[in-house]
DNA sequence: TCGTCGATAGTCT
DNA sequence: GACTATCGACGAG
């Protein structure tokens, strides 16, 4: 995978990244997996979505750096979720990786997975999928298109079909369909596609 | 098998 | 001080 791959615009350059592989090497051992469901975050304003939205604030800055870098973000003070920067810098895009399929270092990506039942649960859902890898927030930043790099990312053979729909998780413009995954793979995550927000808990209505 | 609910802390207003 | 690009446990059928 080269930078220049990853200038188009985000909603261009998400699918294209399914299919293709993200490795990580650790002391411990090799991660593997291949692509199958990814979204698009776009930092130009009509996405509202974004964290990019208000500008390069310290969390979001990385998303505003060069493209090929890796940006790491920690979700409902449990989770770490990773993210691509695409598009030329200044721009502020990325693409969330939300699931894929772990075709190296299975056991190892079990041992880090222990509640997964099922080969295809390692990595189904964005925070699973950064648990399976082994990335945290040491990676904030890493370099993913340098092969000397703990975390890369390859070129993989495209899918033979993609779908597109809204994305997941979001409570603002969830009309854009910038969620793709592969058709039918086993390990695209399910959570509420097109759903209801959940909402916390305490009275929904007016009744005291 | 499906639907519902709480945990938990960094980030921004 | 409110919100969040989620996960896994749990109960009912």
């Amino acid at each position: 995978m080269r930078a220049e791959d990853l200038l188009g615009p985000v909603d261009v350059v998400a699918p294209s990244l399914l299919g293709c592989w993200v490795v990580t090497d650790r002391p411990e051992g090799r991660v593997a997996l291949r692509l199958t469901e990814v979204e698009a975050y776009s930092g130009e304003g009509q996405d509202p979505a974004s964290h990019a939205h208000r500008g390069p604030t310290p969390r979001a800055a990385i998303m505003f750096g060069p493209p090929g870098r890796l940006y790491v973000y920690f979700s409902y003070g449990v989770h770490w979720c990773a993210n691509v920067v695409v598009g030329p810098e200044g721009r502020g895009s990325a693409v969330l990786l939300r699931a894929g399929e772990v075709v190296v270092g299975e056991e190892l990506a079990r041992s880090r997975r222990p509640a997964a039942r099922v080969a295809r649960d390692l990595a189904r859902g964005p925070a699973r999928l950064t648990q399976a890898l082994g990335i945290g927030p040491d990676d904030r930043g890493a370099d993913l298109v340098n092969r000397h790099s703990g975390v890369r990312l390859h070129r993989g053979a495209a899918p033979a079909a993609v779908s597109a729909g809204p994305r997941v998780g979001i409570s603002l413009a969830t009309d854009l369909p910038w969620r793709f995954w592969e058709s039918e793979a086993p390990s695209v995550s399910v959570f509420r596609p097109g759903g209801k927000p959940r909402r916390r808990a305490g009275g929904q209505d007016g009744s005291p």
